[in-house]
RNA sequence: CGGGCUGUAGUAUACCGGUAGUACAAGUGCUUUGGGAGCAUUUAGACUGGGUUCGAUUCCCAGCAGCCCGACCA
């Protein structure tokens, strides 16, 4: 893409209204736009990132046996009754509105009862089962207070997976395994170092549901964690009894503010008997279905990454979720620079290389270098006089202080291998 | 939902009961081009409603909006 065909621009100053880090960074860079509190737009360079972290999602959904799908996101008032969740009593953040009819409906503020409604009309035998459908969407919920930027909207963009299994054994080992993809997940974005499974409230079907928490100071949760296990306890749950149960010693047990960036939860039937999902088991048996939920908000997620990751100068994105591999710079006017930056440009994008290409002119050499480390995309390649001296392309990675003089050959082989982290 | 704070150009801010100033951004011209350039010039602003006052952007009240702390968070 071409810098000077990009319709945001950076900026030096964040906004007033916003004093969370990721805001501020995702904001000065252009990659989102704030509509109103705990509402924000994705701008194309930050719906960039937010599709490279869905793609990495999916993946992993994909590869533990998930079913991709999209659920509405105007519910019926009918089938929330099912489940007791229409009342506002209740549920106190839906967003609800009425039809010309007069009739209500409701936004999803979560997926359980429409995967439940819809599963009723496929799931008969016990042929049918397991199942794992999943959803990317937007998600609605009347928050009294949103705050921390997009750490936590009144919408926002999520996946939601459920798993339906025939019974606790045949849930238990997908629940295992949808651990293990999603801490694959977190690796992969690159914040698996600061991420630990944590134990927390389970509801009334299991002991425990399992969060996945990111050390952060802006996260909204404390967690007491045991470093040499990378076992964590939410506060929610933390005594002695769960302390000694989970074999941990409290000595050994850190307290830490850190961030829910993904949460896996054991529903047993507390949706199946509602919605009377059953199956005939071999012996012609009706059976309930036994529910997991497996949740991540892809906004939360980025957003962690960009608290977590960035610098005194601005972000620096991982090469999993970056909105491009490298970002070419063209300093200066002189037409044999900008020729040659041109060919640079026009191989990378031949290579199949994603280069985000700062072809403006009239914009000084500071100002770009000092974009470039503000949208911290993971190469910066610089194309001058200096560089076509020095017999190439300057190279440096947003993490390093100085780049080296390479060839235009090896520019593109290092931005086409694939990243490690 | 309770408490606190704040609303001034696109952005960040200043001053003030009596002509609203600066920087960045934007437009124009010239110069400049390896760490957010310089000069000149132009454009652009007091959240809304009410009250006090000769006069309100400034003081008071209400509404709306935003941020922070707490509560809440399938």
């Amino acid at each position: 893409m071409r810098q000077s065909k990009l319709f945001t621009k950076t900026r030096k100053e964040a906004p007033a209204d916003e004093t969370s880090r990721n805001a501020e960074l995702l904001i000065r860079g252009g990659f989102i736009h704030k509509e109103m509190a705990g509402v924000y737009s994705f701008l194309p360079l930050g719906l960039r990132v937010l599709n490279k972290v869905e793609d990495i999602i999916r993946e992993e959904m994909n590869e533990i046996g998930g079913m991709e799908m999209r659920t509405s996101v105007l519910q019926n008032k009918e089938v929330w009754e099912k489940s007791n969740r229409w009342s506002d009593e209740v549920v106190d953040n839906w967003f609800k509105t009425k039809l010309k009819n007069g009739g209500e409906v409701g936004l999803s503020f979560t997926n359980e009862e429409a995967h439940s409604n819809i599963l009723k009309q496929y799931v008969s035998s016990y042929k049918d089962l397991p199942i794992y459908p999943y959803d990317f969407k937007n998600i609605f919920r009347n928050e009294t207070r949103s705050k921390s930027g997009i750490m936590r909207g009144r919408e926002f963009y999520w996946k939601a997976l459920y798993s339906f299994s025939k019974d606790e054994e045949e849930h238990n080992v997908f629940y295992e395994k949808a651990k293990t993809a999603y801490q694959n997940i977190f690796k992969k974005v690159g914040i698996g170092h600061l991420t630990y499974i944590t134990f927390a409230s389970g509801g009334s079907f299991s002991k425990f549901s399992h969060e996945f928490q990111t050390i952060t100071s802006v996260g909204e949760d404390t967690i007491y964690l045991d470093e040499n296990s990378g076992i964590a306890i939410n506060k929610e749950v933390y005594n002695d009894e769960i302390i000694s149960e989970l074999k941990l010693n409290k000595e050994n047990l850190v307290e830490k503010r850190a961030v829910e960036v993904g949460n896996i939860f054991s529903l047993g039937t507390k949706f199946s008997a509602p919605f009377d999902l059953k199956y005939k088991d071999e012996n012609g048996e009706e059976k309930l279905v036994v529910m997991g939920s497996y949740g991540i908000g892809l906004g939360r997620l980025m957003g962690t990454v960009v608290e977590v990751l960035s610098d005194d100068k601005g972000i620096v994105w991982p090469e999993s979720i970056a909105p491009f591999k490298v970002h070419l710079l063209a300093l200066g006017e002189d037409e044999i620079v900008l020729k040659e930056a041109d060919k640079v440009y026009e191989s990378l994008l031949k290579a199949g290389v994603e280069v985000l290409f700062d072809d403006r002119t009239n914009v000084s050499a500071g100002e770009k270098f000092s974009d470039a480390d503000l949208l911290g995309i993971p190469f910066r390649a610089v194309v001058s006089t200096r560089s076509i001296k020095d017999g190439g392309i300057e190279l440096k990675k947003r993490t390093e202080e100085k780049g080296k003089i390479v060839t235009l050959d090896e520019l593109i082989k290092t931005c086409s291998t694939n990243f490690t982290n």
